[in-house]
DNA sequence: ATGAAAGCGCTAACAT
DNA sequence: ATGTTAGCGCTTTCAT
């Protein structure tokens, strides 16, 4: 049996209303009562609780956070930032991973809607109308996602994706490949829309493979496509595609990067364990986290200045980017496997 | 605003007790009548308040998973399955991550209490008394640790890391070391215990190394003493530590594992994709989150038959062991660096 | 500065 | 089968 509101009434003398005052307005009570009632509260154990406070007061100090999935090595520093810079605002966070699935993050938002003050939604992959009905029903931060004028976080994945372009162009490849992400994803647009232009400008060819899960799998199954392909050069939509790509390649007895180059996105932690290191555009994941939970503990009071923001990304070179391999030259008549 | 049932009692016509009990005991209730609520509720968009119900019936549908780090490669599976289990019996997941911090944890423990059904503890590095008495104010299960006799899911680390030692006895090794984990990790006292035993059946010396950070610097910082030491395998912590390690003895021109065998724990997917492979004690992560959502919402109906779940684990053998060196042989005097 | 009273959204006896 | 009533723990007018 807690402590409630009443029980350190009793015990202090004073009536429950006081007792109130006392955690949520201490300036109008009192110091010696005051000071009593936190003795006798102290002494209960007495917490106050949230939900029978929220009932009343409509704050809950409570967060959504929904992301596709939190097994993806992507989001857990996302997540651990955000949880923290939460806690620093005595707020507490439900964390959702929906699978990648657009109907299950819908319901999640509602179910979750009543217990919080607002939904950290992450790479979601609803459609963008859904999104801003949802944002009527309870206020969301996007984060990896542009909707309509509704607060976001962003990482300018465009920048890195054309950084990693130029970088393989400088090395003097000039058949590329991008395998690209999942569905519905709008970082996989973003990176191929800033790729195409990048490759436009740099004079190379650049094919589209995909789409694809956005995992190891998922990059291992377009690696013989990729070694029979004509590219010298890959750009994958995430680090955990690139890894996979990347021991596809070995098996299939390509070296990286001596016979084709890899580009990764996301430098997630992995990406400098692996060998050759991962040549890859870091993304400011736990930077993100932390701006969503600001920009949504912020929603009430100055909600449009900063509605928006854009965080830098950074091409990150290491050791699985070379200059192409001249003995390898195209093959004219072998292009199985290209689309 | 979101409608309430009071908003739906006035649209279907009947009293507010009906539309409780339309979404609380449908069987209740007149089929016609439960159908035009439900007609109703759907059209309004009206969606039962779970803090409001939890106030009276004391049952919050929350679970609260609290962990040691949750950017730990370990933890994402198990949070990942926790909360799927969760979802699948309608309950939503508070996560929280303690940075490694006993005081946290405690705190956060109380925190959540009043919004939660229980909580989910995972790698605790609390007292055994404190979480005892924890327990009393809110349903813990715990996991990867044994506090008395509260429910806990545990992995059989210990059979783990025997089989770890055994194998790298059979291949020919004599001089082991073992890197510890954290201070106040029960794992890795686990593993310590195992360990010693194991040697020493084995006819193996085995020197303890530690204790030290649960990740790939705890692993870095150490490599320079292991490549100087008298060790030809090393069992480490876990596989963060390990990867570290091998990252470390590579640099300082040791080779994995012609000179040095390498061996981590917890199996995580990054073990797979390190060259060399990582050889590794695979611990069931996934399983245990389950296990542990399971036993906490069985916590009512049958309290002892489930308290506890013992997990099993395996070694799996990959690249980063082989025979001791012949040609690196023991340096009588270089014993500069071991403890 | 403190108390009294109403009520947040809902459920759970108890009536009818 | 449905309505009435009380109240979960708390905050917030409004009095005093």
């Amino acid at each position: 049996m807690p402590a409630t509101i009443r029980d350190v009434a009793k015990a202090s003398g004073v009536h429950i209303s006081t007792v109130s005052r006392t955690f949520s307005a201490p300036h109008l009570v009192n110091v010696e009562t005051r000071t009593r009632v936190q003795a006798c509260a102290e002494q209960l154990g007495y917490r106050p609780n949230r939900a029978a406070r929220a009932l009343i007061t409509g704050r809950t100090f409570n967060i959504g956070l929904i992301v596709a999935d939190i097994a993806n090595p992507f989001f857990p520093p996302l997540v651990k930032a955000a949880e923290s810079q939460a806690r620093r605002h005595d707020h507490h966070i439900f964390v959702a991973d929906t699978n990648e699935d657009a109907v299950v993050e819908e319901d999640l938002v509602r179910a979750l809607a009543k217990q919080v003050d607002g939904v950290l939604l992450c790479s979601p992959r609803m459609s963008n109308s859904l999104i801003e009905q949802l944002s009527r029903e309870v206020p969301l931060v996007i984060v990896n996602r542009q909707v309509g004028g509704l607060p976001a976080v962003v990482m300018d994945v465009a920048y890195g994706a054309r950084r990693a372009v130029e970088h393989l162009a400088g090395l003097g490849h000039r058949r590329l490949a991008l395998v690209s992400g999942p569905r519905g994803s709008w970082t996989s647009r973003e990176i191929r829309r800033a790729a195409t232009a990048a490759a436009r400008t740099a004079r190379c060819e650049l094919s589209i493979v995909g789409p694809n899960l956005p995992t190891e799998e998922g990059g291992l199954s377009v690696a013989e496509q990729i070694a029979h392909g004509p590219a010298t050069a890959v750009l994958a939509y995430n680090d955990l595609m690139a890894i996979g790509l990347m021991e596809g390649l070995h098996a299939a007895g390509v070296r990286t990067p001596e016979d084709i180059s890899v580009v990764g996105i996301d430098d997630i932690t992995l990406s400098r364990l692996t060998r050759p290191k991962l040549t890859t555009v870091a993304m400011p994941t736990a930077t993100a986290g932390r701006a969503a939970v600001d920009m949504l503990l912020a929603y009430g009071d100055d909600r449009r200045t900063t509605a928006h923001v854009n965080l830098q990304t950074e091409l990150v070179v290491r050791d699985s980017t070379a200059a192409p391999n001249p003995r390898r030259p195209a093959e004219p008549g072998d292009a199985a496997g290209t689309v």
